[in-house]
RNA sequence: GCCGGAUUGGCGGAAUGGCAGACGCGGAGCACUCAAAAUGCUUUGUCCGAAAGGGCGUGUGGGUUCAAAUCCCACAUCCGGCACCA
């Protein structure tokens, strides 16, 4: 399949065949939006409604232009799934709103010279447009966007809520800096590669003062309470955020630094290697780094400033090469190792990270390679205390310090190697440790360093705080202000919201400052009669994203965030539907709000997403779309071309919903054709509306019961790309008897497309509306509701049982299914076939499942 | 390096230890038509064979089982995540 085909398809189509006689997805589309725009069918205004409920969210979208093909996806199956629902007689919130701060819109609005607000708002319009065409079944009266004022001011009282706990700080560090756009990142934001997620550049570390959520309190929550998602969530996400969290378990070690009034402490997850420890490094931009280097020498002062700037200088990049030299300044301190005594030399390195554990390592290069690299550069001593040669399970350690010293062992000289011996073994060299494997001595040490006061077990963990700061324009002011002395003072709740100033007259471009702070009049303000500045960042639209899922229950409420009672009836969300983009980021920080507003006792849950649904990408040519590759399809040339039903149904049948659709190997024309085949039926169906189906084609009804029975689990387990399979077949069976059988009077016809027509809302609902229409009942077909299979009809009158000699089937039997074992065996041994086979051998072993099979093993 | 997932016809995929390839795309043939489109019907894993029929077949190699795409072990390849994380 190729474009021009398609092309030539679409010519045509464009000329419209006669209404009525042919089926034509334009016409039925002006007919049912208007209709449904009058109804508005999936509006929940009814407090006294008494059924089961389902909250049903899939992720919004932020307003960059028109829907793309991404979105055609997504909104399909996150339809599927509400429309489901609904059809099983439950009320179904199924919202919509806009993720609408951001930076593209200060973007859109430097290089155009339009408003962000003019620029976000008409893209929301157009998203809108879009959205109801494509016949998403959402509340509308539930539209909110974060960037309206009745949002984002529960943002900041969001803000002050944690600030009172502690979990909202400000603090001095280095950050990620993006040269381009000129402002802060999250660490969540700076792709493996070390440039930004936005502008591609280069990310830089910058120390500044920024503001930070204390999400690594929670990191243990985070990390332990995965385990209730599991079989809920995929797989992969689960994995993804556990490998983000990062969670090891070690021992904190304190050293004593001679001259330096603190004892100094250090993470490990090898507390067994501790007498194998010969230096120790810091991280050059820590403040420890500083501090000893100012209590050397003035010349180790002025080697270790060089040093430091050089580091400053180098990229992320540069950082992350694992092949270059690991280079370091020796600070001529010394350090106390605490369960030997020995001295042992103090340098600094750009190896060790700042922000990770305490900013400074025990060095044991006999076992790190990273360590014994440093070593071998530096040429630092090099101890092993780890047998690696020795079985953990036996008893004795093989090797001797004499054989070491005696280089009978070069396996065990890792300078010579060049490679750290990371395995396990058995201790040497290590006092009262020797003899013991290295995963008992790990146990044992941390009990020496508790009883002498000298460490602990510990945990560390990958994940930093959240960096909420940022220095750009749209988006939420942070509710903080500074008295003259440069002190903090939150605001009161009575004093949000703080609004965002118009942008007219303003700035936009980034110059590594909040262009907020240029308007005077809106920065300097009064707090107690006091002048006071603004804090003039605004936050990082994650915050926005982070609990909106709450404002959908009451987003009209100007009184508070969320109204509890209606968090009551519907959170947490039952099925969140989104890209696996988010798998950190996103669905982290709303993990982290929901645990925190738990523990504020605003919600009695702690995870925000019961079950979710992560599709994957639609793609061309194995290629992720882009304009600058000329790859993209676009969403509205879709529609026009085969229409809203062809192409939401190609979504659902492309495959399973979590792998990436090519849309080359998609046939939205192949769509069209059984959409009409099934809107076809409909008019074949002769009987009228309320006939009685139990005289109606047995097969036939079988087949729709089957159909009823099965659809559910299909649906629920997301096998959206088989369940529309099954309608196929039933389609094709009910032609079938129109016109090869007792033809369209036959109730059993109706029966059938009815329930076509039922299930079809779910994915097509314009072809749906209409066959239901012609069926003779009222719209709207999403309010049908399902009914239960007939057991007496999904029980066949004979199947058929396999006869396997040595695994090969030999033989088909007819069978009733209640057959018995002692029957299906005789069947089976007096089949022509098989007797002739069986005949004069040995029979090894024969097993009887009735009604399905009988497995007969003969000698050879 | 560590962690996770995948591997089935020409293609997308189906099969919850029991007939591999449902359903669809694409291909071939036929009917209808002056012709085409649309629609309908037949056929389509592969090899041998005129046919009847038979052999082979779910990345590779082993194993468990009467029976394996499915469970177990090892390996290969691809995709994704993390990674100078002590």
């Amino acid at each position: 399949m190729c474009p021009p085909l398609r092309i030539l398809n679409s010519m045509t189509e464009s000329t419209p065949p006669e209404t009525g006689e042919s089926f034509d997805f334009r016409v039925l589309e002006k007919k049912w939006s208007a209709i449904w725009e009058q109804l508005q069918p999936f509006t929940i205004d009814d407090p006294n409604d008494q059924r089961p409920r389902k909250y049903i969210l899939d992720m919004f979208p932020y307003p960059s232009g028109d829907l793309h093909m991404g979105h055609a996806e997504v909104y399909a199956l996150g339809d599927i799934v509400a429309r489901y629902w609904r059809l099983r007689g439950f009320q179904v919130l199924h919202p919509i709103g806009w993720d609408s701060f951001g930076l593209p819109a200060e973007n859109a609005a430097i290089q155009r010279g339009v408003d962000p607000r003019e620029w976000t708002y008409q893209n929301i319009d157009q998203q809108r447009q879009s959205m109801k065409r494509y016949a998403t079944s959402f509340d509308w009266s539930r539209v909110f966007h974060t960037s309206d004022e009745g949002y984002y001011r529960w943002n900041q009282w969001l803000f002050l809520r944690m600030y009172e706990k502690g979990l909202a700080y400000r603090k001095d560090s280095w950050v990620n800096w993006d040269p381009v756009d000129q402002t802060v990142l999250a660490n969540e934001q700076v792709l493996p590669d070390g440039t930004s997620d936005r502008s591609g550049a280069v990310v830089v570390k910058k120390k500044l003062t920024q503001w930070y959520f204390k999400i690594t309190d929670y990191a243990d929550r985070l990390l332990d309470d995965l385990n209730q998602l599991e079989g809920r969530w995929p797989q992969k996400v689960l994995t993804m955020q556990r490998n983000w969290i990062g969670r090891s378990h070690g021992a904190q070690v304190d050293f004593v630094i001679e001259g330096h009034p603190e004892t100094i402490t250090v993470f490990t997850t090898r507390p067994d290697t501790l007498f194998g420890a010969t230096f120790m490094v810091v991280a050059p931009e820590s403040d420890l780094a500083g501090q000893l280097a100012a209590g050397a020498s003035s010349e180790v002062q002025a080697r270790f400033g060089d040093y430091l700037e050089t580091v400053q200088k180098s990229s992320e990049i540069e950082r992350q090469d694992q092949t270059r030299e690991k280079t370091g300044v020796f600070l001529e301190r010394w350090a106390i190792n605490p369960v030997n005594g020995e001295r042992i030399p103090v340098w600094t390195g750009d190896y060790v990270l700042a922000d990770y554990g305490t900013g400074i390592i025990m060095a044991v290069p006999a076992h790190d390679q990273r360590d014994l690299d440093f070593a071998t550069t530096h040429d630092l001593p090099v101890r092993v205390v780890v047998d690696v040669t020795a079985p953990v399970t036996g008893a004795v350690p093989v090797v001797t310090q004499e054989m070491l010293d005696s280089g009978e062992v070069p396996e065990l000289d890792p300078v010579a190697s060049g490679v750290a011996l990371a395995g396990k073994g058995r201790m040497i060299n290590s006092g009262p440790l020797n003899g013991l494997s290295n995963d008992n001595a790990i146990t044992r040490m941390v009990e020496l360093l508790e009883e002498a006061g000298t460490g602990r077990a510990t945990k560390t963990y990958r994940l930093r705080d959240w960096l909420i700061s940022r220095q750009r324009y749209w988006g939420t002011p942070i509710p903080i202000v500074y008295d003259e002395d440069g002190n903090e003072i939150a605001l009161t709740d009575d004093q949000l919201p703080v609004t965002l100033p118009p942008s007219e007259g303003l700035d936009l471009r980034p110059k590594g400052a909040s262009p907020l702070g240029a308007i005077d009049d809106w920065v300097n303000t009064q707090w107690n009669q006091k002048p006071v500045r603004r804090d003039a960042d605004t936050m990082d639209t994650f915050v926005d994203s982070s609990w909106y899922f709450l404002r959908f229950l009451s987003p009209h409420d100007d009184t508070q965030a969320f109204d509890p009672a209606e968090v009551d009836k519907w959170a947490p969300v039952d099925q969140y539907v989104g890209g696996v983009e988010h798998a950190i980021l996103h669905l982290l920080y709303a993990r982290f709000i929901t645990k925190v507003l738990f523990d504020l006792g605003y919600l009695t849950f702690t995870e925000p997403f019961t079950s979710l649904l992560n599709q994957g990408m639609v793609i061309l040519d194995g290629a992720k779309m882009s304009k600058s590759k000329g790859n993209v399809v676009y969403f509205s040339e879709e529609l026009d071309n085969y229409g809203v039903d062809a192409v939401r149904l190609s979504m659902a049948f492309a495959g399973p919903p979590e792998d990436d659709i090519d849309w080359r190997d998609v046939s939205p024309v192949g769509s069209q054709k059984f959409l009409a085949r099934a809107w076809r039926l409909a008019k074949d169906v002769q009987s009228a509306p309320g006939i009685a189906f139990g005289n109606g084609d047995a097969a036939l009804r079988r087949a729709t019961h089957h159909v009823l029975h099965d659809l559910p689990f299909l649906i629920e387990s997301f096998k959206f790309n088989v369940a529309v399979a099954r309608l196929m077949e039933l389609v094709n069976v009910a032609r079938k008897t129109v016109d090869q059988g007792p033809g369209g009077s036959d109730p059993a016809v109706r029966e059938a497309a009815e329930v076509i027509a039922m299930a079809l809302s779910m994915f097509a609902p314009y072809t749906a509306e209409e066959m239901w229409e012609i069926l003779g009942f009222d719209p709207s077909v999403a309010h049908a509701s399902w009914p239960s299979p007939d057991n007496t009809l999904l029980v066949e009158e004979s199947v058929v049982a396999i006869v396997q000699i040595n695994g090969k089937v030999r033989a088909r039997l007819d069978v009733s299914p209640s057959i018995g074992s002692d029957e299906l065996r005789e069947r089976a041994l007096s089949d022509e076939t098989i007797s002739g086979l069986v005949e004069g051998r040995e029979m090894k072993n024969l097993v009887v499942r009735p009604p399905k099979i009988v497995s007969i093993q003969l000698a050879e």
